[in-house]
DNA sequence: CAGATGCCCTGGGCGC
DNA sequence: TGCGCCCAGGGCATCT
């Protein structure tokens, strides 16, 4: 499930090939992976002979910035973006297929097709050009420099559960499902407590755990699960997984305490945590 | 406004 | 061996 460190293990890889690369055409198959646009053509007709002169992400999503257009890209459950000399076969579900005048490519292989593509209509006025679409990401935590006491303001300001709260994409962009459970199993606090309940010392702690996660797991290329879905541009699986303390670990002796991590089922997908290290919150006030 | 729910979609795992 | 069921969950729409 590619969260912030699988897009930015892929960022960078896109940023070391295709950056400079001239893009003579763009054949699109899959019209779902391209539903923003109402014509399938569009990308082709606007990516034409443009270069590649940078790469950007925003929380999950991608950027590639081409003469005037910025090529968005969001990988969804399970898109991978692959780059191919273009000898030999697509591999099944390559929704989107940017070809490189010297016939490499850049494939976008999403078999269960949540993730998209698109060209953006343009940038948002101020906050560093983003493109509009973006426009409702909340800070991103890699690039966007937010001062701990800042971060901890707005936490606090907040009621919601801490889990719903790192996994809202308004309030934070990047952080899913396997992050918050570990960023908050780093933290000792439960998915389930109220961000307002938190002190300013537990707030800013909190935030520092989940720069020191996010950037933790970047370094050794994200997390690649049982399934294996996530690759970066070269096809290769990231290896934070292996760092996993409670992420699909139910059952298994919690390294803190030794007792078994739990597994819940909560707002419609597996939260792990540990009952023994986590703290769940006060609970409502009373009186 | 915030929380809950359902939908989209396919491959893989599992029970029978 | 094979079929059908269920699950994985990010983002968004919709309802309360």
């Amino acid at each position: 499930m590619p969260e912030l460190p699988e897009a930015e293990t892929v960022r960078r890889g896109l940023e070391t090939e295709t950056v400079g690369r001239r893009i003579s055409r763009v054949e699109v198959t899959g019209l779902r992976s391209v539903r923003r646009h109402p014509d399938p053509g569009e990308p082709d007709r606007r990516l034409r002979g443009q270069r590649v002169q940078a790469v950007g992400r925003v929380g999950k999503f991608l950027t590639l910035a081409a003469g005037p257009e910025v090529l968005v890209v969001h990988l969804g459950m399970s898109g991978q973006l692959l780059l191919s000399d273009g000898a030999g076969p697509r591999p099944p579900h390559s929704h989107v297929v940017v070809v490189f005048e010297d016939g490499s490519e850049l494939r976008f292989v999403d078999p269960r097709t949540f993730g998209q593509v698109f060209l953006s209509a343009g940038p948002e006025p101020g906050r560093r050009g983003r493109p509009a679409e973006l426009a409702h990401l909340g800070f991103d935590p890699l690039t966007d420099g937010l001062p701990a006491g800042r971060f901890a303001a707005l936490l606090r300001s907040r009621r919601t559960m801490l889990k719903a709260l790192l996994m809202d994409q308004r309030f934070v962009a990047g952080i899913g499902n396997i992050y918050s459970d570990e960023i908050l199993f780093a933290a000792r606090l439960r998915y389930d407590h109220p961000a307002s309940a938190l002190d300013e010392e537990q707030a800013k702690a909190l935030y520092r755990h989940l720069l020191r996660i996010l950037r933790a797991s970047v370094r050794l290329g994200g997390s690649s699960l049982s399934d294996m879905q996530y690759r970066d541009v070269y096809g290769r699986p990231g290896r934070y997984q292996e760092r996993h303390l409670v992420f699909a670990r139910e059952g298994l002796a919690c390294t803190g305490c030794g007792g078994p991590i739990r597994r819940q089922a909560w707002g419609g997908r597996s939260t792990f945590y540990c009952p023994g290290c986590q703290i769940p919150g006060p609970g409502p006030r009373r009186g």
